[in-house]
DNA sequence: GCTTGTCTATCTATAGATAGGTATAATAAT
DNA sequence: ATTATTATACCTATCTATAGATAGACAAGC
């Protein structure tokens, strides 16, 4: 369809600049600059900001679908270690990677400016995240390796909380010690 | 000094339209209209919106901070009941009036996009938030009524990042469902 | 010679901010 | 007590910058 990097590098600006300062607070002159086409080229591409934001959140959510499958399929790794690396992986693309939120999370935030193609979009994401670790957590429950007097949805969402909320929290702070707290609280909850 | 109720409605206003929307999708013109005066009405008392968005952070810290204290106060009541007040307290003043996020929690999204006296007060207010817990927590742990093989202020972080990441998906899924696993999940992170 | 991708130019709306005016009330000077 | 001065709490009018968006020109390439 569309072979052109730059609508590759569009969709790569806008993903960074969400994820640093949130919807409402990018413009297409930001990602102007940076992509070094002119603001109409942009809209030749995204008739509107919003069907730029939806489409960054469709193509994000593709990619973490494909890593997430990846690390489930990894037979060698216990639940324990697969929830870890859950928690890595979220960190290591957000605040480890020039300090962003994660993607869903801070459009979350954003909700109620947000148009229902955007809004539908990230809970498409978010739910996909959530049902991930719901999936691992009953698995691990159903092995043996987690306690099995929790429901694995709740367990996913209360985990899942305490990702985003971190991620809230170590943005401001700029102190790791989140990080190593809520992996640590993390397993304990599904232990 | 100001004794208008202008002063405070435009506090108020303001509070809640960040709380809703966030700083970057809030105008001048939104408080002017729900407010009744003119946006040169506003920068009178408020400089600049930077100096706005200090003034509401400040008021609500001040406010938060005498309202936890209260809670504190309260000598009927055990640790765990307290954790749970402060959960409710939270949401009651959030999600369940008019689907406000976090103050705080919405600003620090927002952090690379605010100025430092701005980020010094979000700052400032979240870290009383987690102070409380983690006074909370210490002093359930020696009391007996919490398990004491846990730093208090390692588990002051996890339950404020539960309680944060909480509001950001209750408000996008509008579902209670979330609110009742974390207080179950902060209970037994704490016991 | 149509399609693709990019540009220039422009539009309307709105942003935050400022200058300066005005009416009223509080305060000080005569 | 009357007048003059200043402070308070708004206003109108305006500025510059930027927002998202659109129309239409144009060059390159199949």
């Amino acid at each position: 369809m569309r072979d052109t990097q730059v609508y590759e590098k569009i969709l790569e600006t806008a993903e960074l600049l969400i994820q640093q300062r949130g919807f409402n607070a990018f413009s297409f002159r930001d990602i102007s600059n940076v992509v070094g086409v002119k603001t109409s080229s942009i809209h030749y591409y995204f008739p509107t900001k919003s069907a730029l934001a939806a489409a960054v959140v469709h193509r994000h959510a593709e990619n973490t679908l494909a890593q997430l499958n990846a690390l489930e399929a990894n037979r060698k790794l216990s639940f324990e270690q697969m929830l870890l690396r859950y928690i890595d992986f979220i960190f290591n693309n957000t605040y480890k990677t020039e300090t962003k939120m994660c993607l869903g999370g801070m459009l979350a935030t954003e909700v109620l400016t947000l148009n229902d193609e955007v809004r539908g979009a990230v809970k498409h994401f978010l739910a996909l995240n959530e049902s991930w670790l719901a999936r691992i957590i009953q698995m691990g429950i159903e092995s043996g390796e987690f306690n099995k007097s929790n429901s694995s949805q709740e367990l996913a969402r209360a985990v899942f909380a305490l990702v985003e909320g971190c991620l809230v929290l170590v943005r401001l702070f700029d102190d790791e010690r989140y990080l190593k707290a809520i992996k640590l609280q993390a397993l304990r909850l599904v232990k």
